[in-house]
DNA sequence: TGACATGTCAAACGGTTGTTTGAAATAAAA
DNA sequence: TTTTATTTCAAACAACCGTTTGACATGTCA
């Protein structure tokens, strides 16, 4: 396996394999030997091309970053001179579809899950290369509603509102199984998600605009 | 360690002590060394009092479950005739009291949370005892927003777009504190927080009322 | 061809895990 | 007190973990 395409196609398929096992069991649970035998790899393959388990979880991490951040950009579908609400709900509808995600890359979700329960130096890291750089963005769209004089404390709590809604179904989704079985994702189903979650935001960040200008005047 | 109250303290001890370090380290992660010594107990003290680590466990998620259902009730505070808007300030009130609680059952956020991430029997269980319960009630409260003749895939939206604001402040913790380090949650900014979710959600409720009668129309 | 770097492999290492064991200690009952 | 049941304890158990090792295979370049 030293030549398939290039050198070291093992280094590929265990990084492929261990997002999977990581996503599944987590960083601690997840055993070198499962991701090794899945791989089709020998039990020393991680520690001879990364070193050692931790420093192949970090590649992982870091990977699926990049991949996620491009496939379903926060703009996704937008046109040239888009509306306010047209920004929001091409945000929230890409957020969906990176949550919803069933490709090779759909553990991205479960794996910054668990991140939140069990932060590591990933999380960091996944902060500052995407996060960050989303919230912004954000919050730009959301003091297009709620006018420039609004406070940050104010576009704060509006964005917190908003990415909840969308990170619900990242987060709870074995609560909502349970809760309500017959629910189905499919990409109808999704599309109908980000209409609401966008309709009911906007009226929420209007609310948030009239009261902030009716708290201005007195 | 016998008869401290009645018999067995130990046990009690262990239940306690058991809350915490499942809290912190998830069902695996989570030794039964560490759980003894912090207890005060020998090592083969949780065998002996529940049988095996994960009936300890088991134990642990009910009784965490039982004394929050009790503590901060949905309906808290409410006058005797309350308005939807109360009832719905009260049920996201209460839910964020029970989220930023920090007393000595404050751990039952980090459990719930894991069980999102790794669900066992224990999940089944929270559904049933309270999860569905608080489902209920908040999707009556909410049809009083609607009207009757709201459909259900309706009611369910707005329902988990009110949850999902509260849940953020439980599930994505290490993201927030990330984010925006400078944010604290007092008692007042737990307040302001319910003013600000309460705000936003009955205007998207009101958006979702009057976008519903207006489909029926046509 | 021979020398050398690159990967692969089975086996073993030390360490940690949950659980079991049988004896010792303690409380309750006779 | 003696007897009996309950609880504690240190030690050991087998199973599993990530990692290391040294031999072996393979591709590259002289």
């Amino acid at each position: 396996m030293v030549t398939e395409d290039g050198r070291a196609a093992t280094r590929e398929q265990l990084l492929d394999t261990a997002a999977e096992v990581f996503a599944e069991h987590g960083f601690r649970n997840a055993t070198v030997r499962e991701i090794c035998q899945r791989a089709g790899a020998n039990i020393a393959a991680i520690n001879y091309h990364f070193g050692d388990k931790e420093a192949l979880y970090t590649e992982v991490v870091r990977r699926c970053m990049r991949t996620a951040r491009d496939k379903y950009p926060p703009t996704i579908g937008l046109p040239k001179r888009p509306t306010p609400g047209q920004k929001l709900r091409a945000f929230v509808y890409s957020f969906l579809l990176r949550i919803f995600d069933a490709g090779p890359n759909g553990m991205r979700g479960r794996l910054i899950l668990r991140e939140m329960v069990d932060p590591t130096d990933a999380l960091d890291v996944a902060v500052a290369e995407e996060v960050r750089p989303m919230a912004d963005y954000l919050m730009e769209v959301i003091r297009e509603f709620l006018g420039p004089r609004a406070d940050e404390d104010q576009v704060r709590l509006c964005g917190m509102s908003v990415v909840s809604q969308v990170l619900f179904y990242n987060h709870c989704r074995p609560m909502v199984v349970r809760l309500f079985p017959e629910l189905k994702f499919d990409a109808k189903a999704i599309e109908e998600l980000a209409d609401h979650i966008t309709a009911f935001s906007v009226a929420g960040l209007k609310q948030a605009s009239a009261a902030a200008s009716r708290r201005r005047k007195s």
